[in-house]
RNA sequence: GGGGCUGUAGCUCAGUUGGUUAGCGUGCCGGUCUGUCACACCGGAGGUCGCGGGUUCGAGUCCCGUCAGCCCCGCCA
């Protein structure tokens, strides 16, 4: 609907967005999927009855009209609208469906806030009318589909898996389906494809992929939701560089095509020790520019307390620079120490250097020589602030990670643009902090990085693995693995975790049993969908690009769910509840 | 499971140290208006202050509980 249109008679449909009513002359602004266009109404080219029906017309009204493309007056063009060249000058009109009062508005004055989040889910079909929202949801569609034909163009071959799967107590809650035909039985919805995805390596697909939902019954986020979709990606006979190579030749098309952002090259990486130390986290963000630094060489020794007796534990001292940071004000570097403490550590140190010295709870130790070589060795200048906690690096990581990110927040000092990273080598195992016991850190299926079974039994924790992250701007995006292909290193993993012969028998059976036949080396990755689409569309809530997301008490709004079941449902389903 | 924020008209919000009749904007209804685009102007209707209990002469305001939404921790291989 442009100037091109200018002239044709032209039938439109769709839903009145906004009208003004001057009098003799009456606009109107008809909204469909592809945006909006200007009706005039004119008693010198509209028939007397359809004015007198305007009256009647409310916001939403589902309308057809007829009338001719025209070129607007030259001191009539809306510069702001897309169409705002043009009109449609209404010969004849039919209110094809008429809107009840709204609940809540689609056509939201530019200074309004948007209704509660409650009632933009209870009013799910309204608040998705908005332009905005059908913006999000045409640019995940260009997403899903520059994803599927880069992977089909790759030579991925798409293959849909089971929902009604076999309970995997690893891991995640499962959702659970009764069995009607076998009463105390129950199928578990799939926590992503994985088993099934390696079972067809094993089968000779060479190269899958799927766009899969996925369903966990865990507690829920800003960026989680009890089901989501993820970009399911195998391919046999393949390293780390072939799958992060392929996974970027899909990012790089998805990106492009939906959003017309330009990858830039490989992604980088750095090990996921890298991470901890520098970062303090496996998901970095890095669009801000601070790094940790060790300090405790510089700060102990020199009569504080609180160091020494840390150092002397085995912990570190360690924090970041924050350049200029000296302006910022005591009741914020509190609420800083806060911070830490939430995070695990006792609490957060702080130094401000001025031209004449330093300041904070460390100050009094730095007199003359011992400040000089701090500030040498670490780069403070006058103006800056060092922000620091003490204690071990698993209490000081997720607290500095935490100030990190809070205080660049705060300061502005987060870079605009995406950058990416992949994160490699991390452990195979994690100890459960409460049991001691070990947990994959990846998942079960993962390639160790030693080739002795026995390696693993003796001394799991050392193991390290070929699993891999995608970080953009310290969200995880992206998740996979090298995985193990051999049988006995399978075993002594399933042995590690915790599960006897019988059990890894009973549950993994299935895919080991596989592993016999043949099976190539394989790996691949799971792209996490509903996030790439938020960070696409610029929100941090999947639920801005979820069509009926659910609550974060993970009830849907609009239908309702979940709902009890009638006795005689449960007895069918051979349940009885407590 | 834990912590925090929010809940007042259809919607977005204000509401002072507890005090008389709870307000602005928008939407809705009625009216005027022939080039607007958040049209403008005039008039009107609209309230279980989430719900329950308590303190008080008196509660939107204070206390306890509860429900809902959101954010975070735990959890999410």
């Amino acid at each position: 609907m442009d100037e091109e249109a200018v002239g044709r008679t032209v039938r439109l449909a769709g839903w009145v967005h906004r009208r003004r009513d001057l009098g003799g002359v009456v606009f109107l602004h008809l909204r469909d999927r592809t945006g909006l266009v200007q009706l005039a109404f004119n008693p010198d080219w509209t028939p007397g009855p359809v004015v007198e029906q305007l009256g009647d017309l409310n916001p939403e009204d589902v309308i057809a009209v007829g009338g001719r493309v025209e070129m607007r007056p030259a001191d009539a063009v809306n510069p702001d609208m897309e169409t705002g060249r043009v009109e449609v000058r209404v010969e004849a009109m039919e209110r094809v469906s008429e809107a009840a009062p709204l609940p809540i508005l689609v056509a939201i004055p530019p200074d309004e806030e948007l209704p509660s989040e409650e009632l933009r889910l209870r009013h799910r079909v309204l608040d998705l009318r908005r332009p905005e929202m059908q913006r999000n949801f045409r640019i995940r569609h260009l997403a899903a589909n520059s994803a599927r034909r880069a992977l089909a163009d790759d030579g991925f071959l798409e293959i849909e898996t089971p929902f009604l799967t076999r309970r995997t107590p690893e891991g995640a809650r499962d959702y659970l389906v009764p069995s009607r035909i076998h009463p105390g039985e129950f199928y578990a919805l799939p926590q992503s494809p994985q088993l099934y995805k390696q079972l067809l390596m094993v089968a000779g697909f060479d190269r899958y992929f799927q766009i899969a939902r996925c369903l966990r019954d865990e507690d829920l986020r800003a960026d989680r939701q009890p089901e989501f979709t993820q970009i399911d990606v195998e391919m046999a006979f393949v390293d780390e560089d072939d799958v992060f190579a392929a996974a970027e030749r899909m990012l790089a098309r998805v990106l492009s095509e939906a959003v017309g952002i330009d990858l830039g090259g490989p992604v980088p990486r750095m090990t996921h020790a890298d991470a901890l130390e520098h970062y303090g986290t496996d998901k970095p963000d890095l669009r801000i520019p601070w790094r940790l630094e060790d300090f405790t060489d510089a700060l102990s020794g020199l009569g504080f307390g609180i160091i020494d007796g840390v150092r002397d534990a085995g912990g570190r001292v360690r924090g970041f620079r924050v350049p200029g940071g000296a302006a910022i004000s005591r009741s914020r570097l509190d609420s800083a120490s806060a911070t830490a403490q939430a995070n695990g550590a006792k609490g957060a140190l702080w130094l401000k250097r001025s031209e004449t010295g330093w300041s904070g709870p460390p100050a009094r130790f730095l007199e003359g020589e011992p400040g000089d070589r701090l500030a040498a060795a670490h780069g403070i200048e006058p103006g800056d602030l060092a922000l620091m906690v003490a204690g071990p690096d698993s209490e000081t990581s997720p607290s500095l990670d935490a100030l990190r990110r809070t205080i660049a927040a705060d300061e502005g000092a987060v870079e605009e643009g995406l950058r990416w990273t992949w994160i490699t080598d991390f452990p195979l195992f994690e100890a459960d902090p409460d049991t001691g016991m070990a947990v994959a850190s990846h998942h079960p299926f993962t390639m160790p990085d030693v080739t002795e079974p026995e390696r693993l039994l003796s001394d799991p924790f050392s193991v390290g693995s070929r699993a891999y992250d995608l970080v953009l701007n310290g969200t995880e995006l992206c998740s996979g693995s090298i995985r193990c292909h051999r049988p006995d290193l399978q075993r002594a993993i399933l042995k590690v975790l915790g599960m006897g012969e019988d059990e890894i028998e009973s549950r993994f059976g299935f895919l080991l049993e596989s592993f016999r036949y043949g099976v190539p080396p394989h790996g691949g990755f799971a792209m996490g969908f509903d996030r790439l689409v938020a960070m696409l569309v610029g929100t941090t809530s999947i639920r801005e690009v979820i069509a009926f997301p659910k609550t974060t008490a993970a009830r849907g709004l609009l239908e309702g769910a979940p709902s009890p079941l009638a006795a005689d449902e449960l007895i069918e389903l051979g349940l009885s509840l407590r």
